[in-house]
DNA sequence: CCCGTATGAGACATCAGCGTCTCAGCACGG
DNA sequence: CCGTGCTGAGACGCTGATGTCTCATACGGG
């Protein structure tokens, strides 16, 4: 039979082409359907065999990037404990799949208002009511808008990313970096 | 006379030709050198007279970016009073360029080592000086590295000119947003 | 008034990337 | 041993953008 259904095998294949398109796109976002499929060890008919063409494959990995953030903001059970321990353990969740996110959140960018994946809206509000939550606890300031934070979460793992990837920050380092910034800022305080 | 030289016309035309061409591409990274020229309100061939193709308009903004981002860095003073306060003159004198500074960024990611242009790494310095002053003088947490200082504030002014764009963000709360989040944080503290 | 000059519009060739198709090779199962 | 089916390689046509060129025109100075 051919590739009706979902079988394993299939699906396996796909999720794997997914992967490494994943992780060139993620430092090359400009890369070719030929080099994507090199890439992936594949040939571009195959490539093309699994994914109708480069927005099928963009789209795809917008989904698998909602996947795993939404899967890091299950995992990190935002509402246990303190705020700022949930978003510690948000972007210790979220960091594997940093590279990709970044790149979705600049692909998203340029298709102006055709639009955007239902899936964003959902995780912006969930994300946005974590630091709303936050504030009406008063544990997080209520002069910077969710709306804003939750921008500044996104650009702040988008730059981490980018920090890591050419050498700036080390890997180590990304989730404290980001953490820190996000939660104390650069001031320092007598507190700490 | 042709255009040798650089009569004062001559640059006033390149000049409003790169203003329009910056402020286009600020929301559309992708738009054609047809739209470029339409938007400046000459014609394609025009545009080409000023600059040789698209290679050499990138390059052209992007001196113009570093031009403005270097006046926005002297005019504000960073040495003077609170290396708190010389953050805030630096994100007011930078706000009118932002976009500009938002585009030149991602577009400088996709040049892999090609070398960049020596004025982001002058820049890059001065500012990564900063931070490291600030840390030195006690006023800024010495556990964030100056490099990832300096990343983490061209992404949030990124950010903030994106959300200010898409209406995320209130434009007249720009300055105030980036500016409180990266100095104080997201964390109510006592002394706020 | 006339000439020089820059301009806008458009035609044209070029090129890169995409999407489709064909074909031979190879593995795998019957 | 032989079909079936998937794969990689590659050819092909198409499209959109680029860069170059020509030409008619409008403007401005002498």
């Amino acid at each position: 039979m051919s590739h009706t259904g979902y079988t394993r095998l299939m699906t396996l294949d796909r999720e794997q082409v997914l992967r490494s398109a994943a992780a060139l796109l993620t430092h090359k976002s400009t890369a070719t359907m030929d080099e994507v499929a090199k890439a992936a060890g594949i040939g571009r008919a195959t490539l093309h065999r699994h994914f109708a063409g480069r927005d099928a494959l963009v789209k795809a990995l917008e989904n698998l990037g909602i996947q795993e953030f939404e899967a890091a903001l299950d995992a990190s059970a935002l509402d246990e404990g303190r705020a700022e321990d949930g978003l510690r353990r948000f972007v210790a969740a979220v960091e594997p799949s940093a590279g990709l996110l970044s790149f979705l959140v600049t692909e998203n960018q340029l298709f102006e208002g055709d639009q955007v994946n239902e899936g964003w809206s959902r995780l912006d509000a969930r994300v946005a009511a974590f630091f709303r939550r936050g504030q009406e606890r008063g544990e997080f300031r209520i002069d910077l808008t969710p709306a804003w934070l939750t921008e500044a979460l996104y650009g702040l793992i988008g730059t981490g990313a980018w920090a890591v990837q050419v050498g700036r920050v080390a890997p180590k380092d990304f989730q404290y970096m980001i953490v820190e910034l996000l939660i104390g800022g650069v001031r320092r305080s007598v507190e700490q």
